[in-house]
DNA sequence: GCGACAG
DNA sequence: ATCTTGTCGC
């Protein structure tokens, strides 16, 4: 009994649904079409998929599991390693992977997903477990387009996944209180785009928006969750420490 | 028009 | 992102 279905998307895409039952599930998203060469055609692919992007599920309270997901960049050539790491709720790690590889696409401000898409994705699918909840580093729907990495993974997913971010992007905001859990609106173009957060005392504020199927106060009950001791959610500070290995390809 | 611009 | 030492502050 198959629980995928495949579905054809625009943009260079075939989608793998995941459902319910099971948490092993190799592909959780596989890239069949060509990838997009020029910016050109890399906004047409976010123009085609926005509109599959769910903001209205307010998404899981609680999950089981919990995953960090950033790139690494080699000093002295063009390959980028993607990194994983899946954590359970007393969030210990459960699970981890990486992809290394030649990059596809320049990195340029807006379509940072292009770059860093591929080896993510196939990170993913060498997980043995499934996340319930997907953390990027970058943003959602804090983006020129409202597309950014969040969104784009959750759409080629179908996960809930949040976009949190280092430095701010786009919009404005107000710097919110110096205490942990305070927090202030992103605005872009009279619209609330994210949150300005902050995770501890006295220290910068992480940038977060929405992905895919969660809300904007559920993917922040999750980042502040999930980030007891430093600036950056554990998921994201571990994926981002294993971005920064050599593994093979 | 020019510069800035998630990582 | 990455190249890089020490240093100021909680």
């Amino acid at each position: 009994m198959s629980s995928e279905i495949e579905q054809p998307l625009a943009g260079g895409v075939n989608q793998v649904i995941q459902h319910e039952n099971g948490r092993r599930a190799p592909h959780i998203a596989r890239r069949t079409n060509p990838w997009p060469t020029t910016a050109a055609e890399a906004e047409a692919v976010q123009e085609q998929l926005r509109p599959l992007m769910d903001l209205t599920d307010p998404g899981p309270l609680t999950v089981d599991f919990i995953a960090g997901l950033d790139v690494g960049y080699a000093p002295d050539s063009d390959e980028v390693t993607g990194a994983v790491v899946v954590l359970d709720n007393t969030l210990r790690i459960v699970d981890q992977a990486t992809s290394r590889q030649k990059a596809k696409f320049p990195y340029i401000p807006g379509l940072f997903a292009f770059r860093e898409l591929p080896p993510l994705l196939t990170a993913l699918d060498r997980l043995t477990i499934t996340p319930d909840l997907l953390i990027c580093d970058g943003y959602g729907l804090a983006h020129p387009r409202r597309f950014g990495l969040a969104c784009h993974l959750g759409v080629l997913t179908g996960l809930p996944t949040i976009g949190v971010a280092k430095t701010a992007f786009v919009g404005t905001h107000a710097d919110p209180a110096p205490t942990r859990g305070s927090w202030t609106p992103i605005t872009l173009d009279h619209d609330t785009v994210g949150r300005a957060l902050r995770t501890r005392d006295h220290v910068k504020p992480v940038y977060v928006s929405q992905g895919h199927r969660i809300s904007l106060d559920n993917a922040c009950a999750h980042v502040l969750r999930t980030t007891p001791a430093y600036r950056l959610p554990e998921p994201i500070r571990l994926a981002d420490r294993l971005s920064r290995t050599n593994p093979p390809a």
